[in-house]
RNA sequence: GACUCGGUAGCUCAGCUGGUAGAGCAUUAGACUUUUAAUCUAAGGGCCAUGGGUUCGAUCCCCGUCCGAGUCACCA
C-alpha cells in the first residue's frame, strides 16, 4: 500500500504519542454531554450547571497559538469549539502538535463564552480517543456579516462522496438530516400500520420463482439445493399468500432488487413498503394512502407544503383522483379508451411518443401514458382505472369492462405509490397469468413467471383485499428535496473502481 | 447502450497558439495564552486517470480503455 507524505507523518506521530505513553486508541470514554446539548442550554446564568462537562468528537480544526489553542470538534449532534491552555493541561499541552484534523478526542472541562461570544469547553482533561491517519478533506467554513455560513473548498465531487460516504457524512454534515429523516419517514410510517394493529411480516428474499411486478430479476445459485435463485423484484405473491393465511393486515418494508438500468430515479436494489388488507378495496386504499403520507409528512417535517426542485407541492389531503382515460383526453385530446392498436400507434407518432418495435398494447398505453400525462402530474395525484392488460394481479373493475381497479399515485410526475383492489378470482388469475406467459413467450422478459402455488393459495381462497405498495426511496426524495436517488441512500450502487 | 462534459498536489481548482506544472487550504519548521476561513515568516509535496499515436518535444492534439456526472434510451 502506497502512503502519502501526510499519512507517513501521522504514522510517525502516532508512535511519538505511543512512546510518551499515550494510549491511540483507548476502549471507552464516559460522556456527559452533547455539543447541542451544550450549545442549546447553556446560559451566562446557569454557567454552574455546565462546570463539569464531558464531550468527545473529532476535530474538525484547529488552531495553535503557543501556549493556547483552539479546536472544533464534530460529535453526533453538531460541532463545538474547544480551548486549550498549556497552564491547564501541562502534561498533555506538547502532544497538541501531534494531533490532526480527523483525530477524535474526549474532552472534560467547563464550559465558556469567548471574547467573540462563542459557547466553547474550557479544557482541564483531554484524552486522544482514536488517531486517524488518512487526512480528511478540509473544507473551511466562513460566517460572513449576514450570518450566512460560506463553505470554500467543499469537498464536492460525487463519486469519492458516494463511495466514502464514510467521508462524506463527515465532513459534508448536513447530508446526515437527509439520511436521519430517511430513518423517521419509515419508522412514522411503521408506527402508522402497527397502531391499525396490521403485522409486519417477513417474506423471502431468495424466491425460486419472482413475481409480483414487470421487470428482470437478479439470478444467483444453490450449491446445497442445486437450483436458481432469484432475488425478488416485489413482495406481493408471498403478502397474499399470509392474507390467504388468514392475517387480516400484514405489511412489509424491505429491499427489492431489479435487473435494470440505473439513473436518478433508480437503483437495483431499492426499498419499497407493501400492505394488504383483508375486506378493502382500492377506494379505502386511496384514503388511507392520502392519510399516511400526510401524517409522515406533518410528523417529520412539521408541515405538507414542500418544495420540490423549485416547484411548491402540496401534500395536503385529499388528493386529486382522475381516471386514466380521462387524463388521456385531457392531455391528448382525444378518447383512447377501446382504442385499436393501429390507433394507439398512431397517436404515439402524432406525439413522437417513441415506441419499442413490436411493442404490446399495453406497452404502447403505458408509454403514451408516461410521455404525455406523467409529467403533469405535479400535486398529488390518483390515477384511477387503468386497462386490465397492463395489470394482471388487479381485479376487474366492478362497472367498466376493460379496466381494473388500479391506482398509481404520482407526485411531481414520479411514481410513489401503486394498489389495487386485488384479484383473488383463481380463474381469472389464472387466465391473465397464462395470457403473460405468452407474452413472455414471445420475447417480453418482463412479463410475469406463472407461480402454481400462488394461484394453489388462491384456490385456498383469499378475502376481498386491497393492496398497496410505495416505493421508499422516492418518498424519501421528495420529502427530503433531494433530486437523485443517490442522494437518499447511504451506498448507492456504483461499478467498482479500476 | 448512445451522446456531451469531466478526471492535474490530501481537498477545491487554474494551466495561453504544444516547450515535462501553479494558487488557496491541508502538511512541515519557527513566532504567538480568547482564536474562529486565525495571523505572520520559511519550506516540502505531482507517473497531469490509463494505454497507444502524431511531434524534436504532449497535461494540452488524435485514437482506445477505465471511472464519474448530465441528457437520452432501456426501465416503474
Amino acid at each position: 500500500m502506497e502512503r502519502t507524505e501526510q499519512e507517513l507523518r501521522r504514522l510517525e506521530e502516532l508512535d511519538l504519542l505511543e512512546q510518551a505513553g499515550l494510549t491511540a486508541y483507548p476502549y471507552s470514554f464516559e460522556k456527559t454531554h452533547n455539543a447541542l446539548d451544550i450549545l442549546k442550554n447553556y446560559s451566562d446564568e446557569n454557567s454552574a450547571e455546565f462546570s463539569n462537562v464531558s464531550i468527545a468528537g473529532r476535530i474538525m480544526a484547529i488552531r495553535r497559538m503557543g501556549k493556547a489553542a483552539f479546536c472544533h470538534i464534530l460529535d453526533a449532534s453538531g460541532k463545538i469549539q474547544i480551548y486549550m491552555r498549556k497552564d491547564d493541561i501541562p502534561d498533555f499541552y506538547d502532544n497538541l502538535k501531534y494531533l490532526d484534523i480527523g483525530d477524535i478526542i474526549g474532552v472534560k472541562g467547563f464550559v465558556f463564552r469567548t471574547k467573540t461570544g462563542e459557547i466553547s469547553v474550557h479544557t482541564k482533561e483531554i484524552q486522544l480517543l482514536c488517531k486517524s491517519i488518512t487526512p480528511l478533506p478540509v473544507p473551511k467554513e466562513e460566517t460572513d456579516e449576514q450570518g450566512n455560513k460560506i463553505i470554500h473548498d467543499a469537498f464536492t465531487d460525487k463519486e469519492t462522496r458516494y463511495r466514502q460516504r464514510y467521508v462524506d457524512l463527515i465532513v459534508n454534515y448536513p447530508i446526515r438530516d437527509v439520511f436521519i429523516k430517511r430513518s423517521k419517514i419509515i419508522s412514522q410510517m411503521r408506527k402508522y400500520f402497527d397502531e391499525k394493529g396490521w403485522l409486519e411480516v417477513e417474506t423471502p428474499i431468495l424466491q425460486p420463482i419472482y413475481g409480483g411486478a414487470s421487470a428482470r430479476p437478479f439470478v444467483t445459485h444453490h450449491n446445497a439445493l442445486d437450483i436458481p435463485l432469484y432475488l425478488r423484484i416485489a413482495d406481493e405473491l408471498y403478502l397474499k399468500r399470509l392474507i390467504v393465511g388468514g392475517f387480516e393486515g400484514v405489511y412489509e418494508i424491505s429491499k427489492n432488487f431489479r435487473n435494470e438500468g440505473m439513473d436518478k430515479m433508480h437503483n437495483p436494489e431499492f426499498t419499497s413498503m407493501e400492505i394488504y388488507v383483508a375486506y378493502k378495496d382500492y377506494n379505502w386504499m386511496m384514503e388511507m394512502t392520502e392519510d399516511v403520507i400526510n401524517t409522515i409528512a406533518n410528523e417529520v417535517l412539521g408541515t405538507t407544503d414542500i418544495n420540490y426542485d423549485g416547484k411548491n407541492i402540496s401534500l395536503q389531503k385529499p388528493f386529486k383522483r382522475e381516471k386514466m382515460f380521462d387524463l388521456f383526453k385531457k392531455y391528448i385530446g382525444k378518447d383512447i379508451f377501446g382504442a385499436s392498436l393501429q390507433e394507439l400507434l398512431q397517436i404515439a407518432e402524432e406525439n413522437k411518443v417513441e415506441l419499442p418495435a413490436n411493442a404490446p398494447y399495453s406497452k404502447i398505453i403505458d408509454e403514451i401514458f408516461s410521455e404525455l400525462v406523467q409529467p403533469n402530474l405535479i400535486n398529488p395525484t390518483f390515477v384511477i382505472d387503468y386497462p386490465i392488460e397492463i395489470s394482471p394481479l388487479a381485479k376487474k373493475h366492478r362497472n367498466q369492462e376493460g379496466l381494473v381497479e388500479r391506482f398509481e399515485l404520482f407526485i411531481n410526475g414520479s411514481e410513489v405509490a401503486n394498489a389495487f383492489t386485488e384479484l383473488n378470482d383463481p380463474r381469472d388469475q389464472r387466465n391473465r397469468l397464462e395470457q403473460q406467459a405468452i407474452e413472455r413467450a414471445k420475447g417480453d422478459e418482463e412479463a410475469m413467471v406463472l407461480d402454481e402455488d400462488f394461484l394453489h393459495a388462491l384456490e385456498i381462497g383469499m378475502p376481498p383485499t386491497a393492496g398497496l405498495g410505495i416505493g421508499i426511496d422516492r418518498l424519501v426524495m421528495l420529502l427530503t428535496g433531494q433530486t437523485s436517488i443517490r442522494d437518499v441512500l447511504f451506498f448507492p450502487q456504483l461499478k467498482p473502481e479500476k
